[in-house]
DNA sequence: AGCGATAGTTAGAAGCTCTAACCTCAGTAT
DNA sequence: ATACTGAGGTTAGAGCTTCTAACTATCGCT
């Protein structure tokens, strides 16, 4: 453990900045990332406004550690959930369950990487990186399952997507997933995100129905005939 | 015309709310709604900030107004859409079609409404109203295509959910709509705004592939075999 | 023509982010 | 062991925000 224990210093200065994620954390569990206010953190720890700005260069510097933390976190959510099933749409349907309790359990953190984006921000390619990793998930499974489900007829609007897929797929980094698991993984992560994002903000509310069946029915659908 | 011309001061007033919101629009266009700035918009018009207090008891008060406005532009759209069709199929490509340009011509005008919602700002009731109109549009266009098209087998949580829905339709509003349309109508809205959500937010910048042509095929597989 | 409501003004409180300048003390190096 | 360096903290303050209070001028109606 010759990392843990590096300087004083910089063990002082990790546990402070992680002190002060913490309570970011829970600023935006309450109120959402756009009302997050260093100084109240300041006045939360009982030290100045200023004194902030030795840890994170400015507000926009803690919110993408916060972006960043955050997909991590799913990341790995997603990954363990994923290496509990046997098969591919056991898989899948762990994943989806995972994503959906990762939304439900803190939505705005999910709204933090998903939702809109905060005004003058830009998101650093190490998210795009960790996002890439959340989807070779789904494209291994999904390169699985090509073998167990046929796939079904798909219709003309899906094969023009397959043909566009196999020579625009950079973004899948060297996955060796066919055309039709690209498509098949790029619509299962839509069809999720289109039910968690509403769900987490709040468009269901007052329309007395339960999205956890919506959600079943949708995952059920698109991991076996997508 | 009696209405136009109320009173002089009544007619003034009216000129400068519209003034006022259209500033707003293009500031929401450009840095989104979180960063609206009231101060910003007076200055813009030449006037001093606490003028527009006349005008609009608060911030939040003006963005409900874009809210409202907005969510009636876009059910004015769908509707000018589905009338242009005429098989249920037809009608409701051609919503998918408008919706996803009516998205992608103000994407922060999209997100207003089905974004990450601000704060502390909770949405007016009418706003539910003008929502649950868009939604009878579905409705309409998926009780008719009931006849047209079987629906397919739709697996047992796909069944599980309609007779979850049977019993949990306040939210139709009273529309004649049988349970598997009522599903299927719900699930053409998530699925659209999966797609829709994501690429206005950004998520699919970089990633090297045609965002149309993803929706072209979810719409096409949703709407004849969802 | 004059009265009253209305639209505008400035001043200012309370909050925010972030910079500048300063002080104190802990860790390090001689 | 002591002296030095720099990191962590402080206060002051600029410049922005929303929003209230109090005042003035002007517009429209009677």
């Amino acid at each position: 453990m010759d990392e843990a224990a590096r300087s004083p210093r910089e063990r002082y200065r990790a546990q402070v900045r992680d002190e002060i994620k913490a309570h970011a954390w829970t600023q935006v569990a309450s109120t959402g990332a756009s009302a997050l206010s260093l100084n109240a953190i300041a006045r939360q720890m009982g030290i100045s406004g200023p004194a902030l700005y030795r840890y994170f260069r400015n507000r926009d510097d803690l919110i993408t550690d916060l972006v960043l933390d955050a997909y991590r976190d799913l990341s790995e959510t997603c990954r363990a959930a994923a290496a509990s099933g046997h098969t591919a749409t056991a898989r899948l349907t762990a994943v989806a369950a995972a994503l959906r309790g990762w939304a439900l359990a803190a939505p705005h953190r999910y709204l933090l990487i998903y939702g809109t984006p905060v005004p003058g921000y830009a998101a650093p390619p190490e998210a795009t990186t960790v996002a890439a990793s959340i989807m070779s998930i789904l494209l291994d499974a999904f390169t699985e399952a090509a073998g167990e489900n046929p796939s079904g007829p798909a219709g003309e609007p899906a094969a023009v997507l397959d043909r566009h897929l196999a020579t625009h797929r950079q973004w899948a980094d060297g996955h060796p997933a066919p055309p039709a698991a690209l498509r098949r993984a790029l619509t299962f992560w839509t069809r999720l995100h289109g039910v968690v994002s509403l769900e987490v903000a709040g468009h269901f509310t007052g329309m007395s129905f339960d999205p956890a069946l919506l959600y079943a029915a949708e995952v059920h659908t698109t991991v076996d005939t997508a």
